[in-house]
DNA sequence: ACAAAGAATCTCAACGTCAAGATTCTTGAC
DNA sequence: GTCAAGAATCTTGACGTTGAGATTCTTTGT
């Protein structure tokens, strides 16, 4: 069965037939499964009450521990997000209640932002509600496929990571 | 050897062991994958003087045919945004002198939006670099596992275009 | 101790996108 | 033929992100 893809690469065939377009097989079609990913996460995340950009936040938190704490320097790190995104979503989340900051015992310039009750209620019952999803989405392959498909995509990110030749 | 996504799935199995989360293991990754991808098309196309999103439109314009034209809202269909977005894209481009507005014959209302010669040539010459650092990126699979590996994101691909349930 | 360099967080202006509305033109029904 | 409904494009205001700079505090070297 044919799909954009398909029609993509097909099209540039005919107009660069020169050109050997094969890795958009595999790399335009990762592209158009995040996008489409995006799209779901909005759907699953709304129906628990959050946006998408909040349940990464409170997910960094969380993996970080029921009570632990994480600076807003290391949720940059873990959402990928610069410093004044990361102000403007911690202010946001804490006139919801769902995080609150306190001050880093440490190092005076310091903030620790945590999760409360609510905050972890909510992404616990929100990650579930993902996780199946993306379970249905993935309904199509075998364990098997979906092993092999992890490996391969595990090549591709490590050698994506690694590369630090960013011309 | 571990990457990005086996910390995050040993995370998650460490804080929440009564959640399955083996889906991540493949969809995570594509999510990664698209976000280096990003910074890598950037880095390609700035070396041959564009912005991503000037490559995304003169792209859709080549693969219509050398000497074909495009409407502003088929633009949008393609590149997936939105109407105002076109207008303003299309106007840069215009006073890059890469694409024109020309006046449809057949709609007063419409427009035909044409590559310049200048604009077919820097979208030849960008193609060829960008698929060339695509290639790249697989160079750690076998041609057979970049195949097996496209028929199961077509797979992945069909599962989420075909999915209008958007609750 | 002290100063300089560095780190952590926040502030703010600039930018691109979106989505709704306005404008201009076309199509189809009567 | 005329008018209402629809289509194509552009305009505008609101929003979130970025990246540079400001502020406050810590660390290192002397």
């Amino acid at each position: 069965m044919r799909d954009d893809v398909d029609r993509l690469v097909e099209a540039w065939q005919r107009e660069r037939p020169d050109v050997d377009v094969a890795p958009l097989e595999v790399l335009s079609r990762v592209t158009r499964i995040a996008r489409q990913l995006d799209i779901l996460r909005r759907a699953s995340f709304t129906a628990d009450g959050l946006e998408p950009w909040e349940f990464d936040m409170l997910a960094a938190l969380r993996r970080a521990g029921a009570e632990a704490t994480l600076s807003p320097g290391q949720l940059g790190a873990e959402t990928m997000v610069t410093s004044g995104t990361i102000t403007n979503r911690v202010d946001r989340l804490e006139s919801r209640g769902l995080v609150r900051r306190q001050p880093d015992p440490d190092d005076r310039r310091g903030v620790r932002v945590a999760l409360t009750d609510s905050g972890r209620d909510l992404v616990d019952r929100a990650l579930v509600d993902w996780v199946e999803r993306e379970r249905i989405v993935l309904d199509g392959l075998t364990a098997g496929e979906q092993e092999h498909l992890a490996a391969c995509l595990r090549t591709i990110v490590h050698s994506m990571e690694s590369d630090t030749s960013v011309s």
